[in-house]
DNA sequence: CGAACGATTAGCT
DNA sequence: GCTAATCGTTCGA
């Protein structure tokens, strides 16, 4: 795992992230963080932002059923379902009034890595949680989860001590405001959903 | 009220 | 590279 992630609960200086920011800002924030689900999961190497001010974001059309949670308190997780078919995690963050979220794209996974693999039905490592629907699948997130606080049980995040490297790119998946560089990466990664360029 | 379409993935060519 | 799987939401008639 990088050395700029502190993994020690007794670390000397654990820096919480602040979600009352641009979801740029947080997505950023967020690369190197440790994200742990009742105990499972690794470094996030991958995020992308969405705000509600723009088409690709699911909270252009204004609130739903579905993203009321986008629209509620900053700091809580989005849990939306994709495809019909797949669970993806975003915190949500508040800026200037916006419902804006960041999608949690990829994990290095460092923690649990045997219950992730029963979950994932035995992936190799580099695909355990390459992408938000395998992401949830292996730490176990489903709609229970959605609207639920990130800084209590059974989440906990733990942000890297020192900034690390970070690589940009566009998001992935998206027709509308594609040409938006929200797409954020730890530099270096193998664990990346897809390669920045 | 029916049709189209996703912030995706796995499996096959 | 192509496509099926699968369902809530959105959009047009």
């Amino acid at each position: 795992m990088p050395s700029s992630v502190n993994h020690s609960r007794f670390g000397v200086r654990l820096r919480s992230v602040n979600f009352m920011e641009s979801s740029p800002v947080v997505a950023q924030r967020l690369i190197g963080a440790l994200l742990l689900v009742n105990g499972v999961g690794g470094v996030i190497v991958e995020t992308e932002a969405y705000d509600e001010l723009e088409p690709a974001s699911h909270g252009f059309s204004g609130q739903t059923p579905r993203n009321a949670v986008l629209f509620g308190p900053p700091g809580r997780a989005y849990v939306p379902l994709s495809y019909g078919l797949h669970w993806s995690l975003n915190i949500v963050c508040r800026e200037a009034g916006h419902a804006a979220g960041v999608l949690i794209r990829a994990l290095e996974p460092t923690v649990g890595i045997p219950r992730m693999r029963r979950r994932r039905r035995h992936t190799e490592l580099s695909m355990l949680c390459a992408g938000p629907g395998r992401l949830a699948q292996a730490l176990g997130i489903t709609g229970a989860l959605n609207g639920r606080r990130v800084d209590a049980a059974p989440f906990r995040i733990v942000s890297a001590a020192e900034p690390p490297k970070i690589v940009r790119g566009v998001r992935i998946g998206i027709s509308k405001a594609k040409e938006r560089r929200w797409r954020f990466g730890l530099s270096g990664s193998a664990f990346h959903s897809q390669p920045f360029r």
